[in-house]
DNA sequence: TGTGTGCAGTATGTATACACAGAGTACACG
DNA sequence: CGTGTACTCTGTGTATACATACTGCACACA
């Protein structure tokens, strides 16, 4: 219901409310909501309940920042031990982004290409911690205003460099190419939020 | 009591157990679980409750990979935005080292070394991730019989080396000191361990 | 002898009742 | 008219009772 925007930020989350819209007793409620705070999708205050947080465009950097970390680091082990299998379907994957015009598909492609990455990656935690920061952007994304689509720009010549990066094998290659989708992901969406910004790290 | 050795790896959890050990209900004990299991202290099956995680090697070098991923980003990060006063207190801790005979004395300026970095970097996600990174790979060494001071070796000569890059700013030269230190925390835990050991990404 | 079914026993999942803490408000007093 | 205090109301923290699922064993049957 968050993430759907059924619940805006700022709101209150009251246990005994979402335990008869549920139909459910407080119990279940509460370990959700427990487990939920603990993700970073409801922020919990002493003897007060829960309530959904806003993100401040400091949230947002240190979101992204981490993402640059991780998304990088991610690609430079899938160069290092990605299988012929793997590289192959990353190539398709950047093949089938051409002909595509629908969003919804072409998000769905996108997420697919990062999927497989990390799953190159060989890393249980980097798998998980990667999708939490995911989710998290998306969600600081839904909070916000922005129109058209925020992505699609250089997003597709990013994940073609990308791709040939781990298909060379080359890891620095690699590194640097996802630090630079990671920016790029970056600077579109702090474009369409406020006009002042802090910068991320630029790829050397 | 998982940190302290008191429930070893293997060993179930039971809700009433520790909840008549600590003088509580189930409900609270069951909530502290929960926590402990979404942290990684604890494995939780589909109706069979709880048990302390047994870490396998894979799992060892995963943990390494990730802090080597996040240390050496936050030297990176450090280099950058650290203030004057954290660059000395960084250096008074480096000269600390060098009189120091005690290991817990030793240990913990190590532990307020890596504070003051990550600290300086500017991340709050970042500094939790490590929190927990590190409470695991504490954990993981516990879960195995090792025999003296598993660090010591060329910890100080590493931490030096990050001193001096973040002193310089140069933050390519923190980030592979940092790279380097947690590879050489990686060998000396696995070699503690068992001989064949995978091997983490060298620093270029 | 092997296999399948049924029956406990145990521990978790859920519901509910009660206790407590915090916020807001009304009222009394200076 | 301002301030402090007590009261109430709301919602969370905790305890306990009941329901359910899984395991192991025993027993019957092929």
């Amino acid at each position: 219901m968050i993430l759907a925007g059924e619940i805006r930020p700022g709101e209150p989350v009251y246990e005994v409310h979402y335990a008869k819209l549920l139909g459910m007793s407080r119990t279940p409620v509460r370990e959700a909501l427990q487990s939920l705070a603990r993700d970073g999708y409801l922020e919990e205050l002493p003897d007060r309940g829960c309530v959904v947080p806003t993100r401040s465009a400091d949230d947002i950097r240190e979101f992204f920042e981490m993402r640059q970390i991780l998304e990088s680091a991610a690609a430079r082990l899938a160069a290092q031990r990605a299988t012929d299998e793997e590289i192959a379907r990353l190539k398709s994957l950047c093949d089938a982004y051409v002909g595509e015009g629908d969003l919804s598909r072409w998000q769905e492609i996108g997420a697919q290409f990062h999927a497989v990455i990390v799953a190159a990656a060989r890393n249980r935690r980097l798998v998980q911690e990667l999708a939490s920061l995911r989710t998290q952007i998306d969600l600081s994304r839904r909070s916000v205003i922005h129109a058209g689509d925020p992505w699609r720009e250089a997003a597709v010549d990013d994940h073609r460099a990308i791709c040939e990066a781990i298909a060379a094998r080359d890891e620095e290659a690699a590194y640097a190419a996802a630090e630079r989708h990671v920016i790029h992901s970056y600077e579109t969406t702090i474009r369409a939020w406020q006009p002042a910004s802090l910068s991320l790290r630029k790829s050397s």
